[in-house]
DNA sequence: CAATTTTGTTAGATAGATCTAACAAATTAC
DNA sequence: GTAATTTGTTAGATCTATCTAACAAAATTG
C-alpha cells in the first residue's frame, strides 16, 4: 500500500505528464513543493514499488499499474469534492482542501456509497472527469474560451485552474459551470473579452481569465 | 499541531486514564500495539508539547490542553460515526475503522456541517457522548444489564464495547439501542439472563453479553 | 525481607521523508 | 564549440516513529 506522501507524489506525475507520459524531477520537484534530491530518492523508491519506470538523468514515467493507482485517488478526491457540493452544501471553492485530505482514506466502501449516493456522477464540481472504478478516464477536449470567436455563444463547462483564489473571482462575476456566454467583442491589443450572461449586462474577462475556462461551443 | 500518530496516542490516554487521569507505560503500549520504550519516547514528546506530565517511572497524566485536544479528536470520531449511520446508511458495526480514519482530517468546517446536518446530535450510534466544540463530555452513567434484576425492564442505552464482532452478535439477535428488554430470569450458576423484547419470544445472553450492554431502567 | 516477576528506561539501530552542500551531466547561449 | 546555466545526482545529516537488547526500578510473592 502507497504511504499519503507516496500517493500525493503519483497524483502529482499523473497530472504533470506530457503527451509522451515524461515528467522532469525538477517539475515534479516544484509542483511537491520539495528539493530535488527529496524527489530523487522518492522516485527510486516509486521505482522500486513498481509505479514508475525510471533512468538516471532521464525524466520519469508512470506505469501502467502507477497509472492506475494515481487515477484510483484522483476518483477519491473528484468524489469527495462532489459529494461536499452537492450533499454537504460546500461552495466549489471550499473542497479542495478538505478533498486533498479525504482522498487518502482506505475505506472503498465510503468512496462507493459516496458514488451510489450522487447517482455515480461523471464530472467533479469543477468539470474535471471522475476515473471509474477500474481508473478508466473519460478525457473530455473542451476549448478554452479564448480560442473563440466574437459572436459565438458557447457554455461553460470546465476549467483548467481550480484555485480559491479563481474560483472565488468566478463566483463574485456570477459564472458558474452551465452558463452560457456570448462573446461580444474580444481587445487585440489584450485579447481581453468583453461577454454577456444570464441577465448580467455586460463582463469584461482577461485573457488570463479566457484561458482558464473551457467551454463547449453552441452556435 | 499533533500528527496522526500523537492524536492516536491522546485519544488513548483520554480513554485509559483511570479515576485519578493516570495512564501506565504498560497499558498504553498494550492499547497502542507498540513496545514500551517507543510509548517511552512518544511520552517524552507529548511532554514537550505539553499534553501529558510525565515523571520517571511515574504514570502518565494528560494536562487539560491534552484532555481538550483528545476530547476534540474524539468529537470528530463519533460525528463521523454518527454521519455515516445516519446520512449514508451505514449499519452501526462498519463505522468504527473509517472513523479511525477520518477523525484526523483537519478541516472544521467538514465536522461542523456533519453536526449541523443531524441537528447536533450528543450521542454516536452506540450510544457515547460526542464532546462538544469546547471539549467537554456529558457523561452519562448508564447501568450494566448485568446489574440488573429478574423482572426488571430497560431500555438498552450504549454499550460497554463496540467491536465489530460484539456489534454483529447483536444484530444477529435483534439487538439494537433504545430496544426494551425485560428480564424474565437469571441463571445463578453462570449469571446468564433470559429477556424479552420486541416480539421476540425469549432470549439467552451470557454475562459476558450483559457485562457490555448498558441500560436505563424503566420499572 | 529476599527472590522473582513485572514494569519501565536507556542505548543503539532502522526505515521513511526530508534537507543542504558539493558535484556532475545535460542543455542553452554566445 | 566552449562557457554559462540549468537540471539532476550523491553524500551526509536530521527528525519521527518504530524496534530489540540490556539493564534498572518497582511491585509481588513466598
Ligand atoms: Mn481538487
Ligand atoms: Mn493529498
Ligand atoms: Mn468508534
Ligand atoms: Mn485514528
Amino acid at each position: 500500500m502507497a504511504s499519503q506522501t507516496e500517493e500525493n507524489y503519483l497524483k502529482s506525475l499523473f497530472n504533470l505528464a506530457n503527451e509522451a507520459g515524461e515528467v522532469n524531477i525538477s517539475e515534479l520537484a516544484q509542483q511537491m513543493q520539495v528539493s530535488m534530491p527529496t524527489v530523487n530518492s522518492m522516485v527510486k523508491n516509486l521505482q522500486k514499488s513498481g509505479w514508475v519506470i525510471y533512468e538516471k538523468y532521464r525524466p520519469v514515467t508512470l506505469t501502467t499499474s502507477g497509472q492506475k493507482a494515481a487515477a484510483l485517488i484522483i476518483r477519491k478526491h473528484r468524489l469527495t469534492e462532489m459529494f461536499l457540493v452537492n450533499k454537504m452544501g460546500f461552495g466549489w471553492e471550499e473542497v479542495h482542501e478538505i478533498a486533498e485530505q479525504v482522498e487518502h482514506i482506505h475505506a472503498p466502501k465510503f468512496f462507493d456509497r459516496m458514488d451510489e449516493m450522487m447517482g455515480h456522477p461523471l464530472l467533479d464540481p469543477h468539470g474535471s472527469p471522475i476515473p471509474d472504478k477500474q481508473g478508466r478516464i473519460q478525457e473530455i477536449n473542451f476549448l478554452t474560451l479564448s480560442k473563440c470567436k466574437v459572436g459565438q455563444q458557447v457554455i461553460l463547462a470546465a476549467l483548467t485552474n481550480s484555485s480559491t483564489e479563481f474560483l472565488e473571482f468566478l463566483n463574485s462575476r456570477n459564472l458558474s459551470l452551465g452558463k452560457e456566454l456570448k462573446i461580444i467583442s474580444i481587445e487585440t491589443y489584450d485579447q481581453s473579452m468583453v461577454v454577456t450572461y444570464d441577465g448580467h449586462p455586460s463582463e469584461t474577462l482577461s485573457e488570463k481569465v479566457c484561458e482558464r475556462l473551457l467551454v463547449r461551443v453552441l452556435a
